[in-house]
DNA sequence: AAGTCGAATTTATGATCATTTTGTTCTATT
DNA sequence: AATAGAACAAAATGATCATAAATTCGACTT
């Protein structure tokens, strides 16, 4: 195996071991010494892998945020027809931090990594991307006459901004079982808003009216 | 003028006074005794009327809230047709802050009295009955077959979340005018999701493709 | 030379306590 | 019922210090 792509693959250990630890122990509490511990090594030799505790939460986030835009991209690569892009797009999205369990507790504590508001967002060059991929589709969808003529830059942010919220609301302040209704009818609402008449029929069935709890 | 009646106008001078000073220092630097000064009064006298200093702030902080949400209750009670009744009621909600400086200022302080999760809303009791009101609303259209047939406790508790996300972005978390055209290409893609087929044509015209920066 | 390690050093963190500010109560007064 | 001044209690602030963790360094290994 090459020097790079080893160097590669001991990167990604330490980003999953750190990922790991600081899942566990959140930012503070984690100590350089538990995430040396899990890869077998002294403290010291992490420091010639990255610059500071700091460096390395803010890859080991970067690494995982990667990976959850890499599984929606491939998810949406494999479909041809945008109107069921779009629904994989946000069912894929949406369902991805299920699975990533540290991820998600890391998301948990600390918010600010995938906050509401682009201005403060620390992977904004990451989550451009993503929104670049909504606009993608978007404009083919346009293009192809099967979405309203509507403004492609301002929606793509406005769906991205609704759709963290939503990611927020399930993952990150979970209140039971109510957030995962609303991205239900979050998608049935978009997407009627965003099909062209002719192809409305093909559009998801509305959701039959049932009694919310707050 | 009766006692009950006049006791009301001491009670609203002190939250507006409160509201101001808190609009000013925040809840941690603003101290009782600014309050009394800008009543012209001792420190102790408000006593008589609060608990105590927090109780003053959750009062008056929702003294404010009130007179919004009666502000948007009766622009929306002047209208008529429920189709232009959303989007009043949209744009009173969303546009009033921008007229109560102290109140924006508070929210701007302290988001956490606006949040995005009903669950930590301490003023949950007074946005239920925004979401009521709203719930009225999407009643009567689908009743008059104006709306598709949606899930409206689902859509109410959606819209609102919605909502309060760019009140968010546009007073608590400003960050250039994004917000505004966010709003606009919202309402716009939502009614588009909620009219029924043949209303369809008296829905605003989408907004053209402009380039927009994040 | 790239990579690892143990020890040494610097920096952050938490606990303690004296001091001062501010919140709250009490009592007299109108 | 309502107000105010003084007294009191509680909480914030800032200084000091002990401890633990982060970071650096030079020697060692592959």
């Amino acid at each position: 195996m090459k020097r790079a792509a080893k160097r590669e693959l001991k990167y990604e250990a330490i980003y999953k071991a750190a990922l790991k630890v600081f899942a566990e122990y959140g930012f503070k509490k984690a100590t350089i010494e538990d995430i040396a511990a899990e890869l077998d090594t002294a403290k010291s030799s992490l420091y010639f892998y990255v610059k500071d505790k700091r460096e390395l939460y803010d890859k080991a986030v970067a690494y995982g945020l990667r990976i959850w835009q890499n599984k929606v991209r491939e998810a949406v690569a494999a479909e041809r027809d945008v109107q069921e892009q779009v629904i994989i797009m946000a069912h894929k999205a949406y369902e991805y931090l299920a699975e990533d369990r540290h991820l998600q507790r890391i998301l948990m504590r600390d918010p600010s990594l995938f906050p509401l508001f682009s201005s403060q967002d620390p992977y904004s060059d990451i989550n451009r991307d993503s929104i670049a991929m909504l606009k993608d589709i978007l404009q083919r969808g346009i293009t192809d006459g099967r979405f309203r003529p509507i403004d492609i830059d301002g929606v793509a942010q406005l769906l991205f901004a609704f759709y963290v919220m939503l990611i927020q609301k399930t993952y990150m302040f979970p209140e039971g079982t109510l957030s995962r209704i609303m991205f239900k009818d979050g998608v049935d609402l978009i997407l009627g808003g965003l099909i062209a008449e002719p192809a409305r029929k093909k559009g998801r069935a509305p959701t039959k009216a049932k009694p919310a709890k707050d």
